[in-house]
DNA sequence: CGACAATTTGATCTGTCTCAACTATGGTGG
DNA sequence: CCACCATAGTTGAGACAGATCAAATTGTCG
């Protein structure tokens, strides 16, 4: 088997989170050409209304994808990670539906919608773990409207948390109990519909039942199985491969 | 070309709303077989956590895909109209994460996994529709998200009615004006996070406003710029092909 | 016509929002 | 290395959208 970049592991290993890959459907994957690209906080990746001709992976940094609404309300659809293919829908439809921006410095790698397609053709290994992946996409989204439209305050932060806990462990981006989570409480708001200014107090609310704890960026599951159950959380509707969920 | 039974011209006539297929692909969809079934309102179709074999078309009815949460609440996450396949997710995500029911009577036809396998692997333009359907499926959650996370109960209330008017009038289930929307006030309630008093409360507020009038089931657009504009709706997140939006 | 489901109305309560100020925190340049 | 500034977090007070509970009314369909 031929040497595969980091850039191009991080991929494989998210996409080993979801679906197995033979060494061909690796070789396949190591070999897509990425074209590299930097971007600041707060930066758009692509807008909505653009019609794409790439696709991303993330390889560094912390991305999110947010719809405006009427009265300038951000909606927050969507949390991503490095090895993440957090536009893989454009591959299909064309034009953007919504946007994808960094919210921290971000390092992305943009993969030409072509190439995809090709190692797609060639590899059903690969068309396998594309379609499982846009799919778990989508049910990711179902669990988020369920959390915003029926799950309080409490519960609906919490599960926020434990999700990005989940899916940044099988990714191996989080220890045991603990693990990074540069958001701020107004970017958990507008993932939750809820006011930054009550972010904070419920946020406070979960470190004083001792459910988490937070220094910087750095979050602490200090009760796994209370946090879940207050959160609601069941990590089936991210569809992971048994040994990724630990 | 060979004889294409209602049952199948349905199907042909959703993916049609939102992709080209040749007559090729047209016969190959024509001769999946279909194990026909009737359901009562509110029995459920598919229960979250069953493992699928067969994938579903909507013949005739109304149905809804939800998610129960933690306190008995229920989250409807979709509708669905005949023609659509509100399941096709369970062709690589064998276990269901959400449930799936009638919400009226209801005749569906089940596919089997292996013969849209099939039929896929050998039409390449159903397999481009079928993608496409599914991640439109994801752009419309997504826009439900922001729906029920971002918008007041009156545009909430509005963006869901412009949905099932736009969609149903793609599928030729809608006149000019007018269109049958047999959901109760307690449906539309799970499906936007309101109760059903506000619901109704609401739905008062657009009839008084002019925009609706209902009678029965039938509901009539009495000003769509008006109801677009309070429901905040633009209906590019459905990805239609442009002959079907009008 | 009777019965059950759906809608409507009233009254009260509460979770969350808004506005506004104040306090940490971290990064930058002098 | 410190002073400064911007960003993020915290606290308080008041307002309001929407929830809840309960009852009455209106369909609707066998």
């Amino acid at each position: 088997m031929s040497r595969i970049s980091v850039e191009h592991a991080k991929l494989i290993r998210q996409l080993e989170t979801i679906a197995p890959l033979d060494d061909d459907d690796r070789s396949a994957l190591a070999a897509l050409p990425l074209r590299l690209k930097v971007f600041g906080a707060d930066q758009d990746i692509v807008r909505e209304g653009e019609r794409a001709t790439e696709a991303c992976v993330i390889l560094d940094g912390f991305v999110c994808r947010y719809k405006m609404t009427a009265g300038g309300r951000r909606q927050i659809v969507s949390f991503h990670f490095p090895g993440d293919l957090p536009d893989l829908q454009s591959l299909a439809l064309e034009v953007m539906d919504h946007s994808l921006a960094a919210l921290t410095q971000t390092r992305v790698a943009f993969v030409a919608h072509d190439a995809i397609v090709r190692a797609v053709e060639a590899h059903s290994g690969v068309a396998a773990a594309l379609t499982k992946h846009a799919l778990i996409d989508g049910s990711i989204f179902r669990e988020w409207i369920a959390n915003v439209g029926q799950r309080p305050a409490l519960a609906r932060i919490a599960h926020v948390i434990c999700e990005c806990f989940v899916r940044m462990r099988a990714l191996g981006l989080a220890a045991d109990t603990s693990f990074e989570l540069p958001l701020t409480q107004a970017e958990i708001g507008d993932a939750t519909g809820l006011s930054n200014v009550h972010v904070n107090r419920t946020m406070q609310e979960l470190r004083r039942q001792g459910l988490i704890a937070i220094h910087g960026k750095t979050h602490s599951i200090l009760d796994w199985d209370q946090l879940q159950e207050t959160a609601d959380f069941r990590p089936s509707y991210l569809h992971l491969r048994p040994e990724f969920i630990s």
